[in-house]
DNA sequence: CTGAAAAGGTCATACG
DNA sequence: CGTATGACCTTTTCAG
């Protein structure tokens, strides 16, 4: 045909074959299949003796049926369909949580495998050093007020903004660490994001007082410092707050 | 805003 | 004479 130089549903055209390729699937046309083995060899001059074979010839050059449904790139529909997509992905991601949400034994072991992967201070983790620390003694002047396990450093710190910053550096991995504990609880993922905050705004603190539990040493008691000195327990008896919290996590 | 690209639509007409 | 064809037209989207 003429005008060849267009393209027409993923592929090169004439105005005959393209209007020839949109009627075929519009409508639906099933053709009379070829009496010919299905083999005609479509060209320029012979190209409207099989229908049949023109159209297969369409297909197999590349022309795109979703093209004639859906017009040209429409943006709306493309919004759409992935939105569509995402959807049924995000409801079959909800179906799998569920399903292990259901299996207490595998909620669980991914419980127990998160916070492994994700907790520095593991009784695994911490044992040398707190074997270390009990063999070898070193004990901390760390002032009441920064009692810690988080916060060996023994000199104060001058001035409210330098203390916040220190503060700050001393928690954000081990905050890092509960957050990404979260992550990967099963289906905490799948929570809008407003809620993963909200929950973790209310539940970081506690988690990392039962992450640090194994640096309370019962038997000694002392509280073990990250940089392996130690803390005593009637060191801290001068500090009300820090005080209860000592007693706390000691009883 | 404009014009190119690519999709859909129209309808005189060729052909069986 | 009915219908498939295809040249031409309209619409829609998007890059520049």
């Amino acid at each position: 045909g003429t005008r060849g130089s267009s393209r027409d549903y993923g592929v090169h055209s004439c105005e005959g074959c393209k209007g020839f390729f949109r009627r075929s699937i519009q409508q639906k046309i099933q053709y009379r299949p070829c009496t010919k083995n299905q083999q005609c060899s479509i060209l320029r001059i012979n190209r409207n003796r099989c229908q049949y074979c023109k159209l297969k010839k369409c297909i197999a050059v590349g022309m795109s049926r979703d093209a004639v449904r859906f017009g040209r790139v429409p943006k709306r529909e493309k919004a759409k369909i992935l939105a569509a997509m995402q959807s049924v992905n995000a409801r079959s991601q909800e179906k799998a949580v569920l399903a292990e949400l259901d299996d207490d034994t595998r909620v669980t072991a991914a419980i127990i495998r998160a916070h492994m992967d994700t907790c520095g201070f593991t009784r695994d983790k911490v044992a040398p050093m707190l074997q270390q620390a009990r063999t070898n003694p070193s004990y901390t002047q760390c002032p009441p007020t920064l009692a810690c396990p988080l916060n060996p450093r023994p000199v104060p710190l001058h001035g409210q903004q330098e203390l916040v910053q220190d503060f700050s550096e001393r928690f954000s991995p081990a905050i890092r660490g509960v957050v990404e504990f979260a992550k990967r609880l099963p289906g905490f993922q799948q929570l809008p994001q407003e809620d993963q905050v909200t929950l973790l705004k209310a539940g970081v603190f506690e988690v990392l007082l039962v992450r640090l539990a194994a640096m309370f040493d019962a038997r000694t008691n002392t509280m073990l410092c990250l940089n392996g000195q130690l803390l005593r327990r009637e060191a801290l008896h001068t500090s009300v707050n820090a005080r209860f919290l000592m007693d706390s996590m000691f009883d």
